[in-house]
DNA sequence: TGAATGACTTCGG
DNA sequence: CCCGAAGCCATTC
Protein backbone atom coordinates (compact mmCIF):
# COMPACT_ATOMS: atom_id res chain seq x y z
CA UNK A 1 0.00 0.00 0.00
CA UNK A 2 2.77 2.46 0.48
CA UNK A 3 3.99 4.23 -2.37
CA UNK A 4 6.96 2.53 -2.37
CA UNK A 5 5.65 -0.01 -3.73
CA UNK A 6 6.68 0.74 -7.51
CA UNK A 7 4.35 -0.18 -9.92
CA UNK A 8 1.57 2.19 -9.19
CA UNK A 9 4.27 4.48 -8.64
CA UNK A 10 6.01 4.14 -12.18
CA UNK A 11 2.74 4.02 -13.56
CA UNK A 12 1.79 7.37 -11.51
CA UNK A 13 5.42 9.21 -12.75
CA UNK A 14 5.10 7.65 -16.93
CA UNK A 15 1.49 9.25 -16.51
CA UNK A 16 2.61 12.20 -15.41
CA UNK A 17 5.52 12.14 -18.22
CA UNK A 18 2.96 12.15 -21.25
CA UNK A 19 3.48 15.01 -23.53
CA UNK A 20 0.56 17.61 -24.06
CA UNK A 21 -1.59 16.79 -26.46
CA UNK A 22 -0.33 13.13 -26.82
CA UNK A 23 -1.65 9.68 -25.83
CA UNK A 24 -0.55 6.33 -24.93
CA UNK A 25 -2.25 2.99 -24.29
CA UNK A 26 -1.98 0.79 -21.10
CA UNK A 27 -0.45 -1.67 -22.92
CA UNK A 28 2.67 0.60 -23.75
CA UNK A 29 2.64 1.40 -20.49
CA UNK A 30 3.03 -1.85 -18.88
CA UNK A 31 5.28 -3.44 -21.39
CA UNK A 32 7.50 -0.56 -20.37
CA UNK A 33 7.33 -1.10 -16.74
CA UNK A 34 7.87 -4.72 -17.73
CA UNK A 35 4.25 -6.16 -16.56
CA UNK A 36 3.27 -6.79 -20.12
CA UNK A 37 0.54 -9.25 -19.56
CA UNK A 38 -1.06 -6.70 -16.50
CA UNK A 39 -2.29 -4.06 -19.24
CA UNK A 40 -5.45 -4.21 -17.13
CA UNK A 41 -3.60 -3.38 -13.74
CA UNK A 42 -2.63 -0.21 -15.63
CA UNK A 43 -6.07 0.38 -15.43
CA UNK A 44 -6.27 -0.14 -12.02
CA UNK A 45 -3.32 1.47 -11.38
CA UNK A 46 -4.92 4.46 -12.96
CA UNK A 47 -8.28 4.11 -11.06
CA UNK A 48 -6.12 4.90 -8.13
CA UNK A 49 -4.48 7.36 -9.85
CA UNK A 50 -7.21 9.81 -9.99
CA UNK A 51 -7.36 10.14 -6.74
CA UNK A 52 -3.88 10.80 -6.26
CA UNK A 53 -4.67 13.89 -8.67
CA UNK A 54 -2.12 15.15 -11.41
CA UNK A 55 -2.69 12.48 -13.06
CA UNK A 56 -3.84 13.27 -16.89
CA UNK A 57 -5.37 9.44 -16.66
CA UNK A 58 -7.47 11.05 -20.24
CA UNK A 59 -4.28 10.47 -21.67
CA UNK A 60 -4.15 7.29 -21.50
CA UNK A 61 -6.73 4.95 -23.60
CA UNK A 62 -6.88 1.36 -25.45
CA UNK A 63 -4.92 0.37 -28.39
CA UNK A 64 -7.27 1.27 -30.47
CA UNK A 65 -7.45 4.66 -29.34
CA UNK A 66 -10.74 4.25 -27.80
CA UNK A 67 -11.81 6.26 -24.33
CA UNK A 68 -12.65 2.65 -22.57
CA UNK A 69 -11.76 4.88 -19.06
CA UNK A 70 -14.70 7.81 -19.86
CA UNK A 71 -16.98 5.88 -17.83
CA UNK A 72 -14.45 6.16 -15.03
CA UNK A 73 -14.57 10.09 -15.15
CA UNK A 74 -16.93 12.39 -13.96
CA UNK A 75 -19.90 13.31 -16.02
CA UNK A 76 -20.26 11.42 -19.69
CA UNK A 77 -17.84 13.64 -21.77
CA UNK A 78 -14.96 14.80 -19.41
CA UNK A 79 -12.58 12.93 -20.77
CA UNK A 80 -13.00 13.75 -24.17
CA UNK A 81 -13.49 17.32 -23.49
CA UNK A 82 -10.14 17.11 -21.41
CA UNK A 83 -8.30 15.49 -24.48
CA UNK A 84 -10.05 17.64 -26.74
CA UNK A 85 -8.76 20.92 -24.92
CA UNK A 86 -5.12 19.34 -25.81
CA UNK A 87 -6.13 19.94 -29.58
CA UNK A 88 -6.70 16.01 -29.42
CA UNK A 89 -9.91 15.26 -31.70
CA UNK A 90 -11.88 12.67 -30.27
CA UNK A 91 -14.99 11.39 -32.29
CA UNK A 92 -17.34 8.64 -31.43
CA UNK A 93 -14.75 8.06 -27.54
CA UNK A 94 -11.89 7.51 -30.64
CA UNK A 95 -8.86 9.34 -30.66
CA UNK A 96 -8.68 10.52 -34.11
CA UNK A 97 -5.05 10.37 -35.97
CA UNK A 98 -3.93 8.22 -33.05
CA UNK A 99 -1.12 6.38 -34.62
CA UNK A 100 0.57 9.89 -35.16
CA UNK A 101 -0.55 11.04 -31.41
CA UNK A 102 0.46 8.03 -30.16
CA UNK A 103 3.36 8.12 -27.40
CA UNK A 104 5.33 5.13 -26.98
CA UNK A 105 7.55 5.30 -24.07
CA UNK A 106 9.82 2.40 -25.12
CA UNK A 107 11.01 4.87 -27.95
CA UNK A 108 9.88 8.11 -26.24
CA UNK A 109 12.33 7.20 -23.42
C1' DT B 1 -9.33 -20.23 0.13
C1' DG B 2 -11.75 -19.54 -3.95
C1' DA B 3 -14.67 -17.22 -7.32
C1' DA B 4 -15.76 -12.96 -9.58
C1' DT B 5 -14.33 -8.51 -11.61
C1' DG B 6 -12.03 -5.27 -14.72
C1' DA B 7 -9.76 2.00 -17.42
C1' DC B 8 -6.47 -4.61 -21.65
C1' DT B 9 -4.26 -7.49 -25.24
C1' DT B 10 -3.68 -10.98 -28.53
C1' DC B 11 -5.21 -14.55 -31.68
C1' DG B 12 -8.33 -16.96 -34.91
C1' DG B 13 -12.35 -16.59 -37.98
C1' DC C 1 -12.49 -3.56 -38.58
C1' DC C 2 -16.00 -6.61 -36.16
C1' DC C 3 -16.83 -10.83 -33.19
C1' DG C 4 -15.79 -14.50 -29.87
C1' DA C 5 -12.62 -16.74 -26.76
C1' DA C 6 -8.52 -17.13 -23.90
C1' DG C 7 -4.79 -15.13 -21.15
C1' DC C 8 -3.36 -12.01 -17.82
C1' DC C 9 -2.95 -10.48 -12.55
C1' DA C 10 -4.06 -7.28 -8.56
C1' DT C 11 -8.10 -6.32 -5.95
C1' DT C 12 -12.52 -7.39 -3.81
C1' DC C 13 -16.15 -10.18 -1.70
Amino acid sequence: MSSSDGFFYKVHELAKLIPYGRVTSYGAIARYLGASGSARMVGWAMNASDKNGDIPAHRVVNRLGLLSGKHHFEGTNLMQQLLESEGVEVIDYKVQNFEKLFWDPMKEL
